[in-house]
DNA sequence: ACCTGAACACCGTTCAAGT
DNA sequence: ACCTGAACACCGTTCAAGT
């Protein structure tokens, strides 16, 4: 399909900005915002939504796809400077951290109860893989390997540490007064996983 | 299951009675389970649950907290067996597991967007706190440690590796065929971590 | 093809009134 | 003190009708 330039939404790309407008509405009243209201910041009756998505669920999913592309971006941009893996796999960790804190809302979708069950939104999980990908990399480099299966286990371990120190920061159950300080508790978290993955791939 | 009114309910406990529903619920339905149906589960008016709770999302509080007072009970019943800290550790994790994996939206609720903004909800946080303490004493006894900083950095490091180990299971991220197998794919996958806290340990 | 208007069943919350 | 009945504003979803 064309593109129309600079057109109004109305006649343009709806379903592009339904999922602009929810993700707005998501950072400015949390995720309990409303498919009416996405379809009024839009500019069109909430009945339209329903030409561009099965279900508010779906405009969810969207909206959850979306964040994973964003964070794989900013994971990828966050590593390209070259250094050390270690390095480099501590920058991954902060930038990831980052993204959970500036993100807050969109983030916690993207990590709550499944969106995509029975298989559907094949896209949201390719974007979902694509995003830990850069993970995997800096780990094959940390770990000297290139055993796929490594890599895997080892991006794994790595991205639940991550996802679970967030989410525990976001909770507050980490007391924090900055990100700044959340950044550097993390890094200094970490230590132990990474030099724990490193020394097993040298006994190995 | 069976609908069964309690005629007992309306001059006993409603309040504990609403969060038993709302618990069932949870498992039947998911999250997204009606402040009126538990009401309806009951045998009582919607209206009357609001004598108990002020809000939906102090129901689902209430329901949250006793998540954390059973996920306690589990991981406390589950390290009593004297064993070697390592292997306490491990079963503390598996039980951990267990619990996410038995009780899904049960605990995707615990570890949802948060229910307790702006401090209210004390009780809550304790029993929050209460469900890690095991965590932090087996710790102390494989860093060989009564630092609690260093015990609660250590705490905190493993428990944010098993909620992401878990939210990425449930998510079915993690393609495991059952519970067994997820169970040992995490002794497998926390092993560089605890190695790591151990020999850091030791160098210190 | 894309959107509107109107309707439906349901929801959280409130409150006067019953017991 | 605890619960009911009725109401309010709002929601997700559907669909015939407009353009």
């Amino acid at each position: 399909m064309t593109r129309r330039p600079k057109r109004a939404y109305h006649h343009g790309d709806l379903q592009r900005a339904l999922a602009d407008a929810a993700i707005e509405l998501l950072a400015e009243v949390g995720p309990s915002f409303t498919l009416r209201q996405a379809a009024e910041r839009v500019g069109v009756t909430h009945a339209a939504a329903y030409r561009h998505f099965d279900s508010r669920d779906a405009l969810l999913a969207e909206v959850s796809r979306r964040g994973f592309v964003a964070l794989g971006e900013r994971l990828a941009r966050s590593a390209r400077g070259a250094a050390p893996p270690r390095e480099r796999l501590e920058r991954l960790l902060v930038a990831y951290l980052r993204f959970a804190w500036k993100h807050r809302a969109h983030y916690e979708l993207m990590f709550g109860p499944r969106l995509n069950e029975g298989g559907r939104f094949v896209e949201l999980e390719r974007a979902i893989r694509a995003s830990t990908r850069v993970l995997e990399e800096a780990l094959g480099e940390l770990l000297d390997s290139t055993d796929p299966v490594q890599c895997r286990d080892a991006g794994l371990a790595v991205w639940s540490f991550a996802h679970g120190y967030a989410v525990n920061v976001l909770a507050r159950r980490i007391h924090v007064r900055s990100l700044r300080t959340a950044e550097s508790y993390l890094v200094h978290l970490v230590r132990p996983l990474l030099d724990g993955l490193a020394d097993g791939a040298d006994a190995s």
